[in-house]
DNA sequence: GGCAAATGCAACCCAAGGGGTTACAATGAC
DNA sequence: GTCATTGTAACCCCTTGGGTTGCATTTGCC
């Protein structure tokens, strides 16, 4: 496993940079074409609101590409934010390796 | 990328079946160790409730895993959700392979 | 059987956040 | 200048995570 040692990118960013940028797509006409509000794009986009599921799978079908993709990249930094702002799970004992070595 | 047929089993599941049932450990004594209350654990067990990256982290902690062996338990169970219980998202229109194939 | 612990769950409270609409100001392209 | 695009704020509604308290049921142990 490796660890983020810098913030991922927002999944918000490579919507606009890998996709509307390069095909010249507005982001009103995209939010059109996905059957959500210009501002639901545009939270996404500003990194101002997360991939949902659902959102995740729209924009699979508008790029022709996979939920997984889209929700690994809002996994991972939102994984990152927690890990970084708060701090109180680094608090949790973890379970004595004797024990859980008896796990299947 | 495999689709998922059935519905992915819940992270509480695996909670459950695979580390308290078989270390004796109450939902009790284990929400104390990871430093919430016995109800947000127990939701989550019962499936009324999701594991947040907070939670993900905890829960890597105490059973010596990663953040994202849980996120993505409760990312495959959320996407499965979205995908069977809206279809909205079926109506976006793909951007024409043509298009998208210009792309880096 | 009987008791105490564990547990599911409801009721409540608070705060965050997604999603929609409308409106406005600023930026950009022509 | 003019019009389309866009970021955002203000609102509204609803869901949901998380905490606490309380209660009734279940479970385990003696």
């Amino acid at each position: 496993m490796r660890k983020m040692k810098r913030q991922p990118v927002h999944p918000g960013k490579i919507i606009q940079e890998d996709y509307l940028a390069p095909l010249s797509i507005t982001i009103k006409d995209m939010a059109s074409n996905l059957g959500v509000s210009r501002k639901t794009l545009s939270k996404v986009i500003n990194e101002r609101g997360s991939v949902t599921p659902d959102m995740a799978l729209r924009l699979s079908r508008a790029f022709n590409s996979t939920p997984d993709l889209w929700l690994n990249l809002q996994k991972n930094y939102d994984l990152w934010q927690a890990e970084h702002i708060s701090k109180s799970w680094q608090m949790v004992k973890p379970i004595s390796p004797q024990m859980l070595h008896s796990l299947g």
